[in-house]
RNA sequence: GACCGGGUAGCUCAGUCGGUAGAGCAACGGACUUUUAAUCCGUAGGCCCUGGGUUCGAGCCCCAGCCCGGUCACCA
């Protein structure tokens, strides 16, 4: 019992639980056979000229009562379904538990299908059982013979906050979590297809790594040591392909202690990948075939109209130069230019002490500013500067720059791949300079990692691997403008 | 973290110049044996986010705070 003050509503609810227990109904049941879906309950019907008995189950979301006769639609996961009463079909004790149901409810129906004079195929029950009591009014809304819907749950924070009851309430949030599961499991099936393996590494880990970012910090009592929460896996995967693991995958979360937006949630979803023997650019062919198959296989075509822009999947993508990107559209030139031109380019853009601003942020806030924008069709970002990349392989022939790419899509960065540099020495030089960074102020930059450094010592293959943003992609299908949309439920501050 | 917008009945919202708080849906009572935003008659329902202040009087004006959303910053 909560201190709240209930509502007239849910009293008046109470008070119908109370009268449902008078009368010997179990308000609360233990199961349910059913026979049908809503929609299969609809679809036997039309198939068939015989009679169609179902039983269907679901939650009350429309009642209308009109003296001895009551109309009303269930829905379950698959869909709606109407059903009808007569009291002299159902009888006086079954017609009379109508008055204490309510919308919310969960009803079994036992019955035929039928079909109105006004066309709607219908379930006429015979037997009506309460399955579950909702005590608390859902915010229903109604809908009206277009489609429209009128009223109901609109407002954001109870719809991430009660998110129950925005599921319930709305088939189309069920659609995106469904579709969700739909593009991980396509994920899964392609990996596995071609002969990854799908490993679990640590979340919990003494050192993080992977990722430029700042982490969450916790304690462990029974080893009395600080440990952080992952911010990426990328460090315990390759240690699994240092270990004869050819070909690995990890579909979990991350954990990165920061803001909250549009497009980040402190705990999101990464598939990160890894492939022996490959370099950036085998991985970004399977990237095009992973992403070109899954909308294929989930909307059915290779254009999809996402924001009012209609997107190509077709590849082959577009490989863009990075400097040339930066050269283009920012009109200063990477591998000539000192930091003063760089800074001098980022003035007015908002940047807090853009003055002892490193050089690695000068050249991210020049992309960022001036490039991603632009990135509209899929296309891969090719060759950052290696001072940007400090687990990257140098380019072949031009050492300035690192083999890495990222897919952009309408503007936001979807993977991050790299050829995985494996010379341990030089992995090692590399995690130096992150230390500088850090001790220079750079709150995200790379810690440096012993053990890491020792399983590069046993030697790695060359190994291409990649990161890509779940709920990004998802919020790509789905179209949906927030990363609040795709995660069920969503970082929000805790209630007071 | 900064700026902008919002917080009023279970839900969605209105609220004039500062003068006793409104609607639709949902709820409750009644009528109604094929309705579908059912209809008709009636009833009830409020910590106007919180705390201060101004005022004879505050949902409204002022200050502070809380929560949400948006933009920006931070952030692969």
């Amino acid at each position: 019992m909560t201190l709240e003050t209930r509502s007239f509503v849910e009293e008046a609810r109470r008070e119908k639980l109370a009268a449902l227990r008078e009368r010997g109904v179990v308000p609360f049941e233990y199961g349910f056979a059913r026979t049908h879906t809503a929609v299969t309950a609809l679809e036997d019907y039309t198939s068939s000229d015989q009679e169609v008995a179902v039983r269907v189950a679901g939650r009350v979301i429309a009642l209308r009562a009109h003296g001895k006769t009551t109309f009303g639609h269930v829905s379950d996961h698959t869909g709606r379904v109407q059903f009808f009463l007569r009291r002299d079909e159902v009888g006086e004790e079954q017609y009379r538990l109508l008055k204490l149901l309510d919308l919310g409810d969960h009803l079994g129906l036992e019955g035929v299908m039928f079909r109105t004079k006004t066309g709607e195929i219908t379930v006429r029950v015979k037997q009506l059982k309460l399955l579950a009591k909702a005590l608390r009014p859902l915010p229903l809304g109604k809908e009206d013979s277009a489609g429209v819907q009128h009223s109901g749950l609109v407002d954001a924070e109870t719809r991430y906050r009660e998110r129950y009851a925005d599921l319930a309430v709305h088939a189309d949030t069920r659609a995106t979590f469904r579709l969700r599961a739909q593009a991980i499991s396509y994920l899964r099936r392609f990996l596995d297809s071609k002969g990854y393996v799908e490993v679990e590494t640590p979340a919990l880990q003494p050192l993080y790594g992977g990722a430029l970012a700042r982490p969450f910090v916790t304690y462990y009592n029974a080893l009395e040591a600080e440990f952080y929460l992952r911010i990426a896996t990328e460090l315990y995967l390759k240690r699994c392909i240092v270990g004869g693991m050819d070909r690995v995958y990890e579909i979990g979360k991350d954990f990165r202690n920061e803001g909250i937006d549009r497009e980040h949630n402190p705990e999101f979803t990464m598939l990160e990948f890894y492939e022996a023997y490959a370099d950036y650019g085998d991985i970004m062919c399977l990237v095009e075939e992973m992403l070109h198959g899954l909308v294929v296989e989930l909307m059915g075509t290779e254009k999809i109209e996402r924001f009012g822009v209609t997107l190509d999947f077709r590849p082959p993508w577009p490989r863009l130069d990075y400097t040339d990107l930066v050269r283009e559209h920012a009109g200063v030139d990477l591998r000539t230019a000192e930091d003063a031109v760089l800074r001098a380019t980022l003035v007015n853009r908002d940047i807090p002490d853009l003055d002892s601003v490193p050089r690695t942020k000068l050249i991210d806030g020049l992309f960022k500013h001036f490039v991603e924008d632009t990135l509209v069709q899929p296309c891969f970002v090719v060759d950052y500067p290696i001072e940007v990349s400090p687990l990257a392989k140098p380019k072949r022939g031009d050492p300035a720059l690192a083999e890495r790419f990222e897919l952009f899509i309408q503007g936001s960065e979807l993977a991050n791949a790299f050829s995985e540099l494996n010379d341990p020495d030089e992995q090692r030089a590399r995690f130096d300079a992150q230390t500088a960074a850090r001790e220079a102020g750079d709150a995200e930059a790379h810690q440096i990692d012993e053990d890491y450094i020792k399983a590069l010592e046993y030697g790695m293959p060359p190994t291409g691997g990649c990161g890509i943003g779940v709920d990004r992609l998802v919020m790509l299908l789905a179209e949906s403008p927030s990363i609040r949309d795709v995660i069920l439920f969503p970082m929000l501050r805790p209630e007071t």
